[in-house]
DNA sequence: GCATGTCAAGTTGTG
DNA sequence: CACAACTTGACATGC
């Protein structure tokens, strides 16, 4: 049966995710500064795991895990590692628990790195910044147990063959813990499904199938043969495909269709995915509510 | 309290 | 040239 995934926070039930500015750490001396990261961290993976224990009681099987979950960690002034944190023994205790509550209850857990993280790019400094953001993903995927690092190719400069090998060469760069977890997505401007598949297979690396961006950005494949193209991708690993769906706000004729809406109109969720065994994350402004309504709206289909 | 401006970061296309 | 779009509001400040 379909797995519906949860993407990042939620609209009504009342778990929060804290954050704080470089800006705001930067007024305050360094033990300050790590006491207040401690406590976020701690509060923030805390939240996490009540994230998790209601997508249990609600049959919810996937949750994407916001990228900011330990705050300004990689900011070039206010870095830090968990070992200096006052709290570091109750974080990774927190973050293990995480781990073991999602691995025994069956919930899949996913990372999708901002924008800003573009392993195409000309510039040796975006590249750099990347691949230290991409890293600790890889070490909050190894904490909490996330099987799954999902970014976009990014630019294309022009030249999307050189900027695809870019994106190639720079992937040699990264670590194993975060290789072994990298996928790629379609996009709605650049990189359309088919632009991504060589790069899939030379990389061993599986294809994220965003339905939503397709249509936004058509390319020769049909909705069915990128939806092959993703299931046959996903063999190198061991875990179900991954595919996104939204609907756009104003309608198909409303203008821009890529903002996404509040929820998903069932008529946007291709049937062709009905009876897969795939993880799909719902990708919609009403969050929970939106996961809850699709499930209802799918229910006499999708067993 | 509450309103409002700001928050590290890239790239592209639109008005 | 400013701004919105992209997985997303939440924090910090000033009244």
């Amino acid at each position: 049966m379909i797995r519906l995934g949860l993407c990042c926070i939620f609209r009504e039930v009342p778990v929060r995710f804290k954050q704080t500015t470089a800006a705001a750490l930067k007024k305050i001396g360094r033990p300050e500064q790590l006491r207040k990261v401690s406590g976020l961290c701690l509060s923030n993976l805390e939240n996490l795991l009540e994230a998790l224990q209601w997508l249990l009681q609600h049959e919810i099987r996937a949750f994407r895990v916001l990228s900011p979950l330990f705050p300004r960690y990689t900011h070039p002034e206010t870095a830090y590692s968990l070992a200096e944190l006052p709290q570091s023994d109750e974080i990774v205790e927190a973050a293990r628990r995480i781990r073991a509550f999602s691995r025994e209850n069956d919930i899949r857990l996913s990372l999708h790195p901002d924008q800003f993280n573009v392993l195409s790019s000309p510039h040796r400094q975006v590249v750099d910044n990347t691949c230290r953001e991409l890293e600790y993903q890889g070490l909050l995927a190894d904490l909490i147990g996330a099987e799954v690092i999902n970014i976009h190719v990014g630019g294309v400069y022009g030249d999307k063959a050189s900027a695809l090998s870019r994106f190639a060469a720079n992937f040699a760069r990264l670590s194993e813990r975060v290789r072994s977890r990298l996928t790629v997505e379609n996009d709605d401007l650049s990189y359309s499904p088919e632009d991504l598949l060589l790069l899939c297979r030379t990389l061993q690396i599986p294809f994220v199938y965003d339905v939503h961006h397709h249509r936004c950005l058509p390319d020769s494949l049909s909705e069915q043969e990128a939806t092959e193209e993703c299931m046959e991708s996903w063999r190198c690993r061991s875990g179900e495909p991954y595919f996104h769906v939204s609907s756009p706000r104003n309608g198909w004729q409303g203008g821009d269709p890529r903002p996404h809406a509040d929820f998903i109109d069932p008529l946007d969720f291709p049937e062709i995915w009905y009876k897969l065994q795939v993880t799909v994350d719902v990708e919609a402004k009403a969050k929970e509510l939106a996961v809850l309504k699709l499930y209802r709206d799918l229910q006499d289909m999708i067993v």
